[in-house]
RNA sequence: GCGGGUGUAGUUCAAUGGUAGAACGGCAGCUUCCCAAGCUGCAUACGGGGGUUCGAUUCCCCUCACCCGCUCCA
C-alpha cells in the first residue's frame, strides 16, 4: 500500500532513539565522534534501571556477592600481568595488492624465491603522453614471493597488478632481482604480494599520569573492569567476612580503541561493563571435603548451590542465574541464544565459556560471556606482584588431614599426569607438587567463574526487543503506523503518565497535578496536558511508559459520588482501561514497576 | 585501516549554479477531547573546512560522521 520503501528495522530504531531522546551521537554539534554515544533523558533512565536491576540481583539480594567500585586508571603493571599490554597491541600488515589485512604475527611463514622490482615505466604511448615522466618518479619498488612450483610469470603478473593500481596502464617492470628467503611473514600467503610493514594496533587507550606527559608516566584506561576485582581480591577478602565460594561484582566504564566501531552502540569505544568474579574452591578441594565432585548432567538441579559443586556446576549455575535475570527484564528464550565455545575457541587458561547472545536486527550477537577461568587471573597477579593471592581454608586443611598419605600421593600423581598431558601451558613438575602441598595445608588460589555483561549492549537489546509497530486506521480511514516500546515495567524509563482529560479546566488540572505529585515520589512519572488525550497516550507508547492515568470529569464527581476520586488506568500493551480509586493506585502500580 | 554508499528542519523525504518546500513531529492557542481527531498561529535544516564562480546546498578537493562489505573483536 505504501510505495516508499520500508527503512530497515535498525534505521527505525536509531531514529526513534534520537527523536525520543534515548541515544544521541556523542559531540554531535561538532560532527560526532566515531565509536562514542550519549544517552538522552529516556535512555539515561533506562540504562540506570538496567544497571540497578543487575546490581540488585547480583549483590544486594545475595549473601555471597559483594560490590566494588574501582578506578578507571590503575597501575600499568596490572595490564602487563593480565596480558592486555601484549595481546591488545596486535601488529597488523596489509596486502599491497588486495588490501587484505593480516595479523603480522599470524601470517604463515613462507619460504621461496622473492622477485623484486625497483619500479615500472609506462609502455602505453597515449597514457605516457598524458601523464608524462611524473609516473616513473612515483613508481615504488615492489616484491613478490614466488611459491615453489609456480612460473616466474605469475609473480610478474602480481607486480603488474600492483603498478596498475598505482595508475599505470601498461607497466613495464624495471630492475628485476631475485633472492631466496626462509620463513618470511612479509608476504601474502594467498598471492605472494608484499605486505606493508607491521603497524602496531593498540586497542588500549593510554594517557599520562602527571602534568608532564613523561613516557614513564604512561597509564591505560581500563579495557575491562574485571582486573580491578582481581587486584583488590585480597582487600575484599580481608574486609568483607566473605569465604570462598563468594563473588565480587562491579559496574563501570571500560575503553577499547576498537578498529571498527559498528552497529550503533553495539561496539563502542567507551562502554559500560557489569562483571562478576565468583570465586570457588578448586575441584580437588571439593573432592577432599565432600568425597567427590558432583558432575553436571542435563536437567541437573541448579536452583540452590551445593557444597559439592565443582567449577562445572558453578558455571552452569551462573548461566541459569543470568538467563533468569534476562527473563526478569523481558528478554526471554525467544530473543536469546547461547554459544558454547568449543575447545578450539577457548583461551588456553579457560575451561569453558558460554556466550549469551541476543537476536539483534543486525545479527545474533554477544550480550554476555560466562567463562570458567580457573585460577589464571589471580595467579597471574600473584606472580607479577609477588603478593600471595591464595586463601586459607580450614575445612580444606582438615579434610586433607583425614586422608591417608597414599590418597594424597595419588592426587599428586594425578595432577602431574594432567599437567604433562597439556598441549600448551604445562607447568614444571615442581610447581605442581608445590601446589598440592599448599592445598594439603588448606591454601589455594581460588578459581573463578566470570559472568561479564555489557550494559550498553543490554540497553540496545531491550530497545530492540521493545520496539513494536502497530498498524492503526484513524478516524479518516487513513492507515498509520504507531510505535510502541514494550519495555518490561521494571526497566521502563517512565513508569506512569498522568493526564488531565482537558487542560483548560482548572479542577481537572489541579486533581491531575495532585495524582502526579503522589506517584512521582515513588516512581518516575510524567505529567502531560498538551494535545489530545490520544496523542498523549501515543507519546507515552513511544517512550515505553507502561501505564497512564487520566483524570476526567467523573473524577471530580460529576456523574455522582460513587465515581468521585476514581481515575482511568490505561495499559500500554493492549490499550485496556480500568477504573480505580486514587487511593488504590500506588498499591497497584508499585509491585509491577519495581 | 581498505572498498562501496549516504549526509537538506527533530524525523522521513523533495527541489535548485540565483540563497530551500512538504508531511509528520514540536511549541502556543481554541475545544466536556479516552487512543497521534479538528481548527488557528509560530519556530526549526543544506555535517564541517577550503576551492572554482559575480553568486555554491548544488560543481571540485579535503575532512568528519553514519550505513554496507572486508579486516578486527585478547
Amino acid at each position: 500500500m505504501s510505495q516508499t520503501k520500508e527503512p530497515p528495522l535498525m534505521e527505525k530504531i536509531v531514529s526513534l532513539c534520537k527523536r525520543r531522546g534515548f541515544i544521541f551521537q556523542s559531540s554531535e554539534i561538532y560532527g560526532g565522534i566515531n565509536g562514542f554515544w550519549d544517552y538522552g533523558p529516556l535512555g539515561a533512565e533506562l540504562k540506570r534501571n538496567l544497571r540497578e536491576t543487575w546490581w540488585r540481583t547480583m549483590t544486594r539480594q545475595r549473601e555471597d556477592v559483594v560490590g566494588l567500585d574501582a578506578t578507571i586508571i590503575m597501575h600499568p603493571a596490572i595490564w602487563k600481568a593480565s596480558g592486555h599490554v601484549d595481546t591488545f597491541s596486535d601488529p597488523m600488515s596489509d596486502c599491497l595488492v588486495t588490501k587484505k589485512r593480516f595479523r603480522s604475527d599470524h601470517v604463515d611463514p613462507q619460504s621461496g624465491v622473492v622477485y623484486s622490482w625497483t619500479g615500472a615505466q609506462e609502455q602505453d604511448e597515449a597514457a605516457r603522453a598524458n601523464i608524462g615522466l611524473a609516473m616513473e618518479a612515483l613508481a615504488d619498488s615492489f616484491s613478490v614471493l614466488l611459491s615453489p612450483g609456480k612460473p616466474p610469470e605469475s609473480a610478474r603478473k602480481v607486480a603488474i597488478q600492483f603498478y596498475q593500481q598505482r595508475g599505470f596502464k601498461t607497466p613495464e617492470l624495471l630492475g628485476e632481482t631475485t633472492a631466496k628467503v626462509e620463513n618470511s611473514r612479509a608476504f601474502n600467503p594467498e598471492n605472494g604480494a608484499q605486505l606493508t610493514e607491521p603497524k602496531p594496533f593498540n586497542l588500549m587507550f593510554h594517557t599520562f599520569v602527571g602534568a608532564t606527559a613523561n613516557p614513564d608516566d604512561k597509564a591505560y584506561l581500563r579495557p575491562e573492569t574485571a582486573q580491578a576485582i582481581f587486584a583488590q581480591f585480597k582487600n575484599v577478602v580481608d574486609s568483607s567476612r566473605q569465604k570462598v565460594p563468594f563473588g565480587i561484582c562491579q559496574i563501570g566504564k571500560a575503553f577499547r580503541n576498537e578498529v571498527t566501531p559498528r552497529n550503533f552502540t553495539f561496539r563502542s569505544r567507551e562502554f559500560e561493563q557489569m562483571e562478576l568474579e565468583f570465586f570457588i574452591k578448586p575441584d580437588e578441594a571439593i573432592e577432599a571435603v565432600c568425597g567427590s565432585v558432583v558432575p553436571w548432567s542435563e536437567g541437573a538441579d541448579l536452583s540452590v548451590p551445593q557444597d559439592n559443586w565443582g567449577w562445572e556446576m558453578w558455571h552452569r549455575y551462573w548461566v541459569k542465574e543470568r538467563t533468569d535475570y534476562y527473563a526478569g527484564i523481558g528478554l526471554g528464550a525467544d530473543v536469546l541464544d547461547y554459544y558454547w565455545q568449543g575447545p578450539e575457541d577457548l583461551a588456553h587458561y579457560a575451561r569453558a565459556c558460554v556466550d549469551i547472545l541476543f537476536k539483534f536486527p543486525f545479527g545474533t550477537e554477544e550480550l554476555e560471556g560466562i567463562a570458567a577461568r580457573g585460577d589464571f587471573d589471580l595467579s597471574a597477579h600473584q606472580n607479577a606482584s609477588g603478593k600471595p593471592q591464595d586463601v586459607f581454608d580450614e575445612e580444606v586443611k582438615n579434610a586433607f588431614a583425614k586422608l591417608t598419605d597414599a590418597q594424597r600421593a595419588a592426587l599428586v600423581a594425578r595432577k602431574q599426569a594432567e599437567n604433562s598431558a597439556k598441549a600448551k601451558g604445562a607447568l614444571p613438575e615442581a610447581k605442581i607438587t608445590e601446589w598440592c602441598e599448599r592445598l594439603f595445608k588448606g591454601f589455594y588460589v581460588p578459581h573463578v567463574i566470570e559472568p561479564s555483561a555489557g550494559l550498553d549492549r543490554l540497553a540496545l537489546a531491550v530497545i530492540a526487543a521493545a520496539f513494536t509497530e502497530v498498524e492503526k486506521t484513524d478516524a479518516k480511514g487513513a492507515k498509520e503506523t504507531l510505535t510502541v516500546m514494550k519495555f518490561h515495567p521494571r526497566i521502563a524509563p517512565v513508569k506512569v503518565g498522568v493526564f488531565p482529560l482537558l487542560k483548560n479546566k482548572p479542577e481537572l488540572v489541579a486533581k491531575a497535578r495532585e495524582v502526579y505529585e503522589l506517584l512521582r515520589r515513588h516512581m518516575t512519572a510524567f505529567y502531560d496536558e498538551g494535545g489530545s488525550i490520544g496523542k498523549r497516550y501515543a507519546r507515552q507508547d513511544e517512550a515505553g511508559t507502561p501505564f497512564c492515568v487520566t483524570i476526567d470529569f467523573d473524577t471530580l464527581g460529576e456523574k455522582g459520588p460513587e465515581l468521585k476520586d476514581t481515575v482511568t488506568l490505561r495499559q500500554r500493551d493492549d490499550g485496556s482501561q480500568e477504573r480505580l480509586s486514587i487511593s488504590e493506585l500506588l498499591g497497584r502500580l508499585l509491585p509491577l514497576v519495581s
